[in-house]
DNA sequence: TTAATTTTTGAATTAAGGTTCATATTTTGA
DNA sequence: TCAAAATATGAACCTTAATTCAAAAATTAA
């Protein structure tokens, strides 16, 4: 690759930076093109050698990171452990990185919930994809769990559910509205529940 | 109010249906004024007389619908019983009346997404109002249940945060991907955890 | 009945912003 | 140095859809 091609790399790549605080802080729809050509210090027709459409521009943003983000949680995966020792790894990893992306975070999930449960004209098919892959890991930990004994026998698919759903949900309330909390306290209310033992019921 | 007043109010009720339908199919971008319109069998300026702006119709729709939800909600909280029973009573009476309005919910939960978490650009402020309301009744009874030793000592809004997180992404997901559970699951696992009596830790 | 008033209509206006492309600038290679 | 060739520019174009408003239709009331 020589000094040509590195170049146009180098472009390429501060126009997707720029678009993605953009895009992160306004959203998809409020972000314009003349916009990120500004902070870019581009002309929008610059902007199209290199992206066909917007859509595709924002796509390949949140694709780029979606990716990252996938590649460093999914290793906990093939970690050697148990079900149990597992999911707390994962805990702590997903808090780690999902933090560490927090200015992301908000077009994250915004993708994620439009792909799971939004319109279907879907702004991304492959992040979901990958989402779907990720969840696919998760369920069979529980299964495997449930297997082992070690879990309540329950269907995975709604273990896997209400795992995201919580994690997800604190996580997000987390950056957004600094709610503060360990990856200790998010295993010990999902593995041992909210109840003092022998109360309730 | 006389005939005349009557059949205006007829009239505005059938473009609010029409346009609740058109919205939870489709979204709102996605539905244009000509649409509603054309579906409603009004012109395009009729409807104007009704509703000062696209914006408008959307959130007296939304803030409609989003009251009758939160009415059938939260008398729930003013039942006469302890943090514990109340929880259960509180799911079960969630599942059925979101499950009554499935229709409506793609549309409910992105409002409320859209409102938390989304631009600030809010589309409706009046149903987050509503929303942080029910979280502080649903903060106030996991406060009271530590008060009382029932559950475990940790801050109430985590244990709300975790709830409704829990709690909608399952809901979502039976409704969207027909997962099926029962109040009774929800409550199992949220209040007992998921690991078998003596196992993980 | 009929003129004034109210309401409805939908074609035309307007606004926003994604995309194009003729022109200007820069780079390449002889 | 200079003329192709490649690349960058941004004003203009085009599409989409919200909003307006002059004309038509319906209603009211004298």
């Amino acid at each position: 690759m020589g000094r040509k091609e590195r170049e146009l790399q180098q472009r390429k790549k501060e126009i997707l930076d720029v678009a993605l605080r953009l895009f992160s802080q306004k959203g998809y729809r409020a972000t314009s093109m003349q916009e990120i050509a500004k902070s870019s210090e581009f002309a929008v027709g610059t902007i199209y050698r290199f992206f066909p459409t917007k859509k595709r521009l924002y796509e390949e943003i949140v694709l780029d990171k979606a990716k990252e983000i996938y590649n460093k949680i999914v290793p906990v995966f093939n970690e050697d452990l148990d079900p149990f020792a597992l999911l707390n790894r994962l805990i702590a990893v997903k808090i780690a990185v999902l933090k560490s992306y927090s200015s992301f975070i908000r077009l994250y999930y915004t993708v994620l919930w439009e792909a799971r449960f939004g319109v279907k004209e879907t702004l991304s098919e492959q992040v979901l994809a990958l989402y779907e892959k990720y969840l696919c890991k998760l369920e069979a930990v529980f299964a495997k769990g449930i297997e082992e004994g070690i879990f309540r026998r329950r269907s995975s698919r709604f273990y896997a559910m209400a795992f995201e759903g919580m994690f997800n949900a604190l996580i997000q309330e987390s950056i957004h509205h600094d709610l503060e909390f360990s990856p200790n306290e998010v295993a010990e209310v999902f593995f041992g529940g909210i109840l003092v033992q022998g109360m309730g019921r």
